[in-house]
DNA sequence: CTTTTTGCAAAGCGTTTGCATTGAA
DNA sequence: TTCAATGCAAACGCTTTGCAAAAAG
């Protein structure tokens, strides 16, 4: 996934359910096409609406079920808020994030010095890398004007 | 935090405190004492234990509030499991994390050319970055010799 | 003395589960 | 024809909230 941009169109998709013996159904396509029209991290709840417009009928617990499988055979990314629903990474371009500690906030960003890191052997002996990702942490713009991070985590404002 | 393995004594912690103008309370030392003695990504419910073994009285919410607050100034981080309670991370050496997509297995590791990469000017400038890590995902040895990942996660077995 | 923190209980909300029905292969 | 996927509803469990009492500064 990720690291290249083949994945985009629907064959790809369909390659990828294949070897993992997903059947092809309509919810899943019309999911996967959804999906990956919505940047900025979208909760379920997004993606079911934007599904909706589409297959009228699919149910919520389908497209949660479905996602939720998408993330295991590595098709997208889970981005676990600090709270709140958790959010995908659809973007299968390589990228990197930041998170901020206070409100939540999820700022992706490129950066061309983290893109060609070279993994460990013992990693790359003992599991399958499928991505990877430069993760930092720390207090955003808006937040580091604040007197007190004490205050409880609003909403994510992705 | 986490580039310097200064804070581990309860001086840093209680200055940590002071800075972000949090009391120093008992149950708040007693927390901070057992959490950073829990490696392996403690649960709330875990350090609640831990702690319950010190103050007897403390309860489980004041725990969770707590540390809550603990990542939120910086001294821990939370990790992101694919589902069950949020973990923490309370080891304050710098460290890298890999990720089971299947199981939600979350293995450490170290690895030094990882460990002094250097920050994107614009994130510098406009955020207060405290962290980084490499994040890797992947499938565990275990679950690559699996055959269908269609399988819910089960517990995380860390 | 003032303000934060604690402890408890209840509510909230995202997620998971079970099962009958439907549909892909 | 078979076995996985869907849709629905209910259960579950982690997290959050509100408030009175207690404690820190």
């Amino acid at each position: 996934m990720q690291q290249n941009g083949i994945n985009n169109c629907l064959d790809g998709f369909i390659e990828h359910c294949k070897k993992h013996r997903l059947k092809i159904t309509p919810q899943r396509c019309a999911i996967y096409r959804e999906m990956i029209k919505l940047r900025h991290h979208p909760t379920i709840e997004e993606i079911f609406q934007a599904v909706s417009r589409e297959l009228t009928n699919i149910s919520y617990d389908t497209v949660n079920r479905t996602v939720g499988m998408f993330a295991r055979i590595g098709l997208i990314d889970v981005v676990k808020a600090q709270s709140g629903p958790r959010r995908f990474d659809t973007d299968p371009r390589l990228h990197h994030h930041f998170y901020c500690l206070n409100c939540g906030t999820i700022i992706d960003f490129d950066f061309e010095d983290y893109d060609n890191l070279s993994l460990p052997e013992d990693m790359k002996k003992n599991h399958s890398i499928l991505s990877k990702r430069v993760v930092l942490n720390g207090l955003c713009k808006n937040c580091r004007e604040k007197k007190s991070p004490s205050s409880p985590p609003g909403d994510l404002n992705i």
